[in-house]
RNA sequence: GCGCCUGUAGCUCAAAGGAUAGAGCAACGGACUUCUAAUCCGUGGGUUGGAGGUUCGAGUCCUCCCAGGCGUGCCA
């Protein structure tokens, strides 16, 4: 690829010129190579000569001379005939020092033109890395109680999670994807009797609702489910067996109407994992018995402390109450061990921001345990959902909220992907249902699928022209044909799309993509603009069909990280 | 009080420590007998919350201050 190229090319010199004592030899030298912000800085550009400047005490341009002089050599066409070094294809057009002492490149169009010929070559490929080499990372997502519809919010973790999974697989992790069920302790209770009560009205009985009860009309709804089920037999069921039998069938209604929401969104799970089991199968209580034996929990005040604090945590944490019932921490430790256990290397937790400080307690313990560094938790900032710039409450208690559901079967299920992946989970995201059906026309979301639709749309026009659309590239003479801005534009932003792909997983920001994907189909809408792709000189469609597959091969791409769908036509 | 996140154009947001801080929306003016005008071009719009510091270079890193959000349970 070029960028390694480039880089090669840049430590040939470096190196060169270091043995030849024209520049101080400084060892590693660790540089940016970059697209350049503006068009007159070239196609990329380095800080090299700066940094080993720096370091060196000497004047930058002085060394960006240097370098240029070499690099010239090595991989500039120059002046036409020249041998250059490499392979004798080159690589560059121009060289130049430019500002404090940045060295820009200008791409030679030859070479722009066989990176296209890979990038068709790769296709569905183009743009996947091997950096994980197939190690076993587990996402965990999600993860909302099973007592009701997702919310707004779980929507935002739901496409960035599934995102996340897509770009650590594009970049060579084996992914596992788990939703964790809180499917113990009191609020399943809470949520029980909260349909108990609804179920005993449904059935004309008078009841007193629960104090604390779940408020939100979904509650009624799932009783009269229930009571449709089972003509309301259990109105005259012991107390006990008809709490524990509704909320058994309650708890599996919910579940499945959460499946459901997720399923219509385009993520699935591989796991789901229940906490349940988890004390069903004594797990819990016998980690706890094991950080007891191995010193890392004490007994204090009638409670089980677990000493989180020897391992950065502010203090140290209850793990089983004084009443005797074990705390969440304690299961979620169970639980953290489990993922371990299955042979996941790397943990990934997606939290709300509201659970951060949850957060060093649960690495302070994996540390104890003899984990340090496996669990790494990303908390996304909270959605407010707004309807009209008024703001909508999100809360379970007093029932008024706005499901996930709605806001998909509202605003669509590509849209609603694409807005939550267009900002960074560290800002909290106001999504305003009303703005996003109004200019559902103007949505980013529409610009991207619109030019892969477009592209299609001349393909379909060439096929109607009796245009032959082979797969085969075209020879060397007829890609020579581009060379106007717009294409090499085009192309070039097409080529950054590896980089991009390697760097939003790393950096677990998938909000740079649709950034990027709106980048690509700018500088596609703009070509398009401006020159016809299909017209009476046939070399010349053929190149610019070329270049338009390449361009509609890397909007799959990209789209298809995102999880969202890439309509042939609109 | 302490901890995490945020503060950039009228609005919503981008900018792995780089050059003249960019997009979209909103406003205004242009471009369809031509492959999809859900597009394109142009115009206006900024003391990057404030003050110091680090360095060749700061929206980005450090310190302090101001403002907002979220935490800070023997809740989950």
């Amino acid at each position: 690829m070029i960028v390694k190229e480039l880089r090669e090319l840049i430590r040939q010199a470096l190196m060169e010129a270091a043995a030849s004592g024209e520049i101080p030899s400084a060892g590693e030298v660790d540089f940016v190579l970059e697209r350049p912000r503006h068009k007159a800085h070239g196609d990329w550009a380095t800080n090299v000569a700066m940094v080993l400047a720096s370091k060196a005490g000497r004047n930058p341009r002085d060394i960006a001379d240097v370098l240029v002089r070499r690099l010239e050599e090595s991989a500039c066409a120059g002046k036409a005939g020249k041998e250059v070094a490499t392979g004798g294809v080159a690589v560059l057009s121009a060289v130049e020092v430019a500002g404090p002492g940045f060295i820009n490149f200008t791409l030679d169009r030859d070479r722009v033109l066989s990176e296209l010929v890979r990038v068709a070559g790769e296709g569905e490929g183009y743009g996947r890395w091997d950096l994980g080499r197939g190690e076993r990372v587990l996402v965990e997502f999600v993860s909302a109680n099973p007592v009701g519809p997702l919310h707004v919010g779980h929507g935002r973790w739901a496409a960035l999670g599934d995102a996340l999974c897509k770009l650590l697989e594009a970049v060579g992790y084996e992914v596992g994807r788990e939703f964790y069920l809180n499917d113990y302790g009191a609020q399943m209770e809470v949520f029980a009797a909260s349909v108990e009560a609804r179920y005993l009205e449904l059935a004309g009985r008078e009841v007193e609702f629960p104090a604390e009860g779940y408020h939100g009309s979904y509650i009624r709804d799932i009783a009269r489910t229930l009571i449709e089920e089972d003509g309301g037999r259990l109105a005259d069921a012991t107390p006990e067996e008809r709490r524990r039998e509704l909320g058994e069938r309650a708890y599996l209604l919910a579940l499945a109407h959460i499946r459901e929401s997720l399923d219509a969104f385009g993520v699935h799970f591989d796991t789901w994992f229940s906490e349940r089991e988890l004390h069903r199968s004594g797990a819990v209580k016998d980690e706890v018995a094991k950080l007891l034996q191995e010193g890392l929990a004490y007994s204090k005040e009638g409670a089980v402390w677990m000493a989180t604090s020897r391992f950065g945590d502010d203090k140290d944490r209850v793990l089983v109450r004084s009443n005797g019932a074990p705390t969440y921490f304690a299961s979620d430790i169970a639980y953290h061990l489990d993922k371990l256990a299955r042979g996941y290397g790397h943990l990934i937790n997606i939290w709300g921001a509201d659970h951060h400080g949850y957060v060093r307690r649960m690495q302070a313990a994996l540390e104890a345990k003899g984990y340090p560094g496996v669990l790494e938790v990303i908390l996304g900032q909270l959605v407010n959902l707004k309807r009209g710039g008024e703001p909508v409450r999100m809360s379970k208690r007093t029932g008024e909220m706005v499901t996930f559901d709605e806001l998909v079967s509202e605003v669509g299920r590509d849209a609603a992907r694409y807005l939550f992946l267009t900002r960074s989970q560290d800002t909290t995201l106001d999504f305003d249902i009303q703005l996003a059906v109004e200019e559902s026309m103007e949505n980013p979301v529409y610009y991207v699928q619109y030019a892969h639709a477009r592209i299609c749309s001349i393909l379909r026009y060439g096929l109607g022209r009796g245009m032959e659309l082979s797969e085969e590239v075209p020879g060397p003479e007829t890609l020579r044909l581009l060379g106007a801005e717009e294409e090499m534009d085009l192309a070039l932003k097409i080529f950054e799309f590896e980089e991009l792909v390697r760097d939003a997983a790393l950096d677990r920001a998938p909000h740079r993509l649709t950034r990027y994907l709106e980048e690509l189909a700018a500088a596609f809408h703009l070509f398009y603009n401006r020159h016809r792709v299909i017209s009476d000189d046939a070399d010349l469609t053929t190149a610019r069909l070329f270049l338009v597959r390449c361009t509609l091969q890397v909007l799959r791409n990209g789209l298809s990280l995102l999880g969202v769908s890439a309509p042939e036509s609109m």
